[in-house]
DNA sequence: ATGAAAGCGCTAACAA
DNA sequence: TTGTTAGCGCTTTCAT
């Protein structure tokens, strides 16, 4: 019934070895044989089992992609793109993408080393990174938020793309931004706060302490600090979130409010999920290329798994998406 | 260094046999051996290598789900909850689910038989299941639009909830409703066409059939259907979308235009995908439960799997959620 | 109820 | 450059 790499040898007159060499390209074969081994698989149709495969390379030819299950469909959105970009650069590299949730406690399939690595995605407890370790599969954590963490990690430079946005408010003539950060997510925070910082200084403002605020990152957290931003005159001209969920939650609660927007007050966010081509007024934003994202993630796994030396990857992004929330004043 | 199933049978003292067969709960073995050898399992923490499995048992344990890679995010952001229920499922069976893409061809993980079934999104073209038949491997379709496919499906009753909106509509005092349908999907078109009919018809109405009309399943394109509809007047009451995307699309080119929503004009959808909570007033619509859809495609999966006679599904789904778009008339 | 032994189909070390 | 051979770690048939 199925063909076996033996079959295939027999019929080339040469050894399973041989063959194994040619689909492996490896080894050295004359290229006399190889064609004719070559010529023998196509024929056939011959395709090499990969559980056997798996068992006497082992390897799993498996990644392991793990999302928190708990996470919002904001970062299903944001994560589901990074997923294409992985998905896209493993299947190049001969990997399988297999996706699995995180509820807490590893997932079977890494527990099981049924995987030549994972992909984490965000920062999780470093325990869990421990329990990786232990076992020796490679990782990486995506869309990492720490700079220096002591792990693989791929990020966004958000310093950069919070001072391209901040940048641009300046630009259109505000000189009132609040800066309102996620608060659970607390070098998310800092990283976008400096920007928000350095953007004024770098233009001769000074940035107010005062129009620093935090919220959850969520909707209705959001929704509420607006509230109380909106409760106090003089009101900011812009309102600028790291986040397009904050900043949708953010400028949706302002307009129940009777706020108009971009008139009355302007909003800013960083992230081009497709949320801000839905919400009027259509939401500006910095766009963050999920799916560059996902494949250097992907590569950078692949050297790990290698066993390459590598450096941790900052991904600058910073190209801003002028849509309508924004005013330009004078 | 890494445990074998020989290891744990000497240790237990008992043939390898014994081992695989407690960890199979196979065969039959003495209660008294039995929590011997578990015993040894839980003190070593062995875990069974899953590739020998693989090889031994010709099973690859593995799902692969197939999304067309071309598919909107929209799409993307339906199919992210079905796969969240498959997933969840396929762990519960002890599978892996391996997410690939399909862009006209086949994913090398089905041609390789590295996959102990398939499940896709959608209905393709026949010849690619014929492909996978050809290749016997188990396969479902999800969000199947055709009613006796011959071939296993799990599908929404969409006529059903056509009839669920309509319904509401007509509760709520609307008598000039439109319908505007996804011409490129016309399985879907049809019966929710007829879902719109039948409701008319419950209540002794009859639909008029200048009321329907057809756009493609894309924002803009339901937005200039949309902008079609209001240049000739009277207006309908209200416009019903078997879809978010037709419906939002259509609302928001009507807002542009100047129609108030719901004042001078209502909409109502079929979905309830988080992007109803994001728009302006927020979309009425009827609710799907995504991971149900998912969750009854990985079992249909096993029992094709498993060699069980199975019947399509067609899971009924009425569920209307009261948001803001639609008017109480009178 | 339990065990011996023969694979599953490939890879890789070693020989020739 | 090519071939022989011994595994990889389970499952499963067939004895006992």
């Amino acid at each position: 019934m199925k063909l076996t790499i033996r079959d295939i040898a027999k019929m080339a007159n040469v050894s399973p070895t041989a063959v194994s060499f040619v689909i492996n390209k490896k080894g050295s074969i004359s290229d006399e044989t190889r064609r004719r081994i070559e010529e023998v698989i196509r024929q056939t149709g011959f395709r090499p089992s990969i559980n056997s495969r798996r068992l006497s390379a082992k390897k799993s030819f498996n990644i392991c992609v793990v999302m928190d299950v708990g996470a919002s469909l904001f970062s299903d959105m944001f994560y589901l793109g990074v997923t294409k970009g992985i998905q896209q650069e493993a299947s190049a590299l001969g990997y399988n993408i297999v996706l699995t949730d995180f509820s807490g406690s590893m997932p079977e399939i890494v527990l099981n080393r049924d995987t030549d690595g994972v992909i984490f995605f965000q920062d999780l407890e470093s325990n869990m990174f421990d329990i990786v370790r232990g076992l020796s599969v490679p990782f990486v954590v995506a869309d990492s938020h720490i700079s220096h963490a002591p792990y693989p990690t791929v990020g966004i430079d958000n310093q950069r793309a919070a001072h391209a946005a901040i940048k641009h408010l300046l630009d259109c003539g505000h000189r009132d931004i609040a800066f309102l950060g996620p608060k659970n997510y607390p070098h998310l925070f800092e990283s976008t706060h400096s920007g928000y910082n350095e953007a004024h200084m770098d233009s001769g403002l000074i940035p107010q302490k005062s129009r620093i605020y935090e919220s959850d990152e969520t909707t209705t957290s959001a929704g509420a600090t607006m509230a109380m931003i909106l409760d106090a005159k003089p009101w900011p001209t812009a309102v600028f979130c790291p986040g397009d969920r904050q900043a949708i939650g953010a400028m949706l609660r302002a307009q129940e409010l009777g706020a108009r927007v971009p008139e009355d007050i302007s909003f800013m966010s960083i992230d081009d999920t497709m949320l801000c081509r839905y919400v009027r007024p259509q939401m500006t934003t910095v766009h963050i290329d999920m799916e560059q994202l996902g494949v250097h993630a992907m590569r950078l796994l692949h050297d790990q798994i290698d066993g390459k030396p590598t450096d941790n990857i900052i991904l600058p992004m910073d190209e801003v998406v002028e849509r309508d929330s924004v005013r330009r004043i004078g």
